[in-house]
DNA sequence: AGTGGGGTGCGAAAAAATTAGCATATGGTC
DNA sequence: GACCATATGCTAATTTTTTCGCACCCCACT
């Protein structure tokens, strides 16, 4: 029996293409359709990255100011937003849906390293959770 | 300028569906045709993902063992290895690069709570962390 | 042996995504 | 003003994805 889908928040996946496209939008929050061209893997002619670019605004998923002379593209979700739904998704698929795991997955990734700075954050932000968990 | 791409395995995206399917290949480990079908959001008829499953196969994505009487599908890359570039792509898209940032989106994700030892495991690698960082 | 419930392979049509070209507007430059 | 570089809107063709049906095979049952 095929699954009905969960909730209505169930997120459409995106293309490919579309997906490339929110990603460098994510990463750099305000670009023109020109930059966005230039960020993409394998990108295809300018033509057609606008042709994405129209097509994500109608979608909903862009908008567009018109700030100066050339639009400028930028993510309707909060990125904040964005990246909670993805560590969800993340963590359910990869981590079996445990978010100390996950976390145990990070700290092991190799090529990146943490700065004692960040590790002391970190012990910072546990010791917080561990205040919350007591009430 | 559109940019050459950065790396020989910088990742062939997979389609909507195709996604799908490993991610619930990634869930459990071991699965039939039908299992997937049933997992799969929006699912189309069995057919059709028997379809991608062969589809996946040929791409090297999945593999199947036809064990029993059905075929077996499961993940060519190994879990922990397709996890850790997932982590990369999504530190790197919505974190700014910083694995701290992302350990502490983690951390306030609010449905998903830390029990006290799962808190106590994650000091316990930050102190390892910490010591490595020392050498 | 005949029937029903899966399983498999293959072929191909329908739908969607990806691609790109053309006509046109605007601002800056020589 | 003529010209180039870049932006925009629209239209449309090509390529991929997605979808499914049909034929056949095996096994268990009655």
């Amino acid at each position: 029996m095929p699954k009905p889908r969960k909730s209505p928040e169930d997120e459409v996946p995106l293309t490919k293409r579309e997906r490339q496209i929110m990603d460098v939008s994510y990463r750099r929050q305000q670009l023109t359709a020109r930059e966005i061209w230039a960020e993409l893997p394998d990108a295809p002619s300018y033509s057609t990255v606008r042709t994405l670019l129209n097509l994500l605004v109608k979608k909903g998923h862009l908008q567009c100011d018109s700030e100066d002379r050339a639009h400028l593209y930028r993510p309707v979700r909060q990125k904040s937003v964005a990246a909670e739904s993805a560590l969800k998704r993340l963590v359910r698929t990869f981590f079996d849906g445990s978010v100390a795991h996950a976390v145990s997955g990070l700290l092991s990734l190799h090529d990146k390293k943490l700065t004692p700075e960040e590790l002391a954050r970190l012990e910072r932000l546990i010791a917080e959770s561990k205040a919350e968990e007591r009430l």
